[in-house]
DNA sequence: CTGATGATGTTCT
DNA sequence: GAACATCATCAGA
């Protein structure tokens, strides 16, 4: 079952733990892609320098302020994207960054995709490298800004996410966010959560 | 295995 | 002009 509009209409930090262990579905040219989320990284409010949209929208974070359920996907680095869920009701500012998923189908198109090359006998290590990071598993499924930039999870017919059995508490981790070290007051804000033990959670 | 470095271009000051 | 929610590659151990 697709996860609905009040999944994503609560408190960013809830969405960002209960997103763990549902699937994202993205089916393209044919391929159906599913990969289950196992880390997440929750971005807050004005409180929370370390949030894109911390000193108000720009033109870059301007679908944050719909209602949660959107997709905010943004350039980094030059060369990659990242996918972000936006949370919270409409005016209301908050987005879950997705940092890892386990492939659970469409592995053989994710391998093309990231290896630009046919698959061929693949080594474990090749199978973690596929979704291991938030710019990894973006290339992997064959997700772009420019086609879902401002879509919306809840009704749009190609990508979604699929809901799964809860991960049991005991297996929910929650730590420091990675690579904000720029934040100087949400640097040390316990907002990362990722499902202990599983191989796809990044470095 | 670890840590360091370069790639690369959009966004914001 | 600097910063950047990253990744691949390489050197060293």
């Amino acid at each position: 079952m697709r996860m609905k509009r009040d999944f994503y209409q609560r408190n960013t930090i809830l969405v960002a733990r209960d997103l763990l262990g549902k699937n994202l579905v993205h089916r393209k040219n044919g391929i159906s892609y599913i990969g289950k989320i196992v880390e997440t990284e929750a971005y807050i409010n004005s409180q929370d320098d370390g949030a894109h949209f911390n000193k108000g929208l720009t033109d870059r974070t301007r679908i944050i302020d719909e209602a949660g359920g959107h997709i905010y996907i943004y350039n980094i680095y030059g060369m990659y994207q990242l996918f972000n869920i936006v949370a919270e009701e409409k005016h209301v500012h908050g987005a879950v960054l997705i940092r890892a998923v386990e492939p659970m189908e469409g592995i053989e198109a994710m391998y093309v995709n990231r290896y630009k090359k046919e698959y061929s006998d693949p080594t474990k290590k090749d199978i973690i490298n596929l979704t291991n990071g938030p710019a990894k598993f973006v290339m992997a499924m064959d997700i772009s800004k420019e086609e879902y930039y401002g879509g919306d999870l809840v009704d749009d017919k190609r990508i979604w996410v699929e809901d799964a059995e809860p991960i049991p508490k005991e297996y929910i981790v929650r730590s420091k966010r990675i690579n904000i070290d720029y934040a100087t007051k949400g640097k040390d804000y316990l907002l990362r959560f990722y499902i202990k033990d599983n191989p796809f959670v990044s470095k």
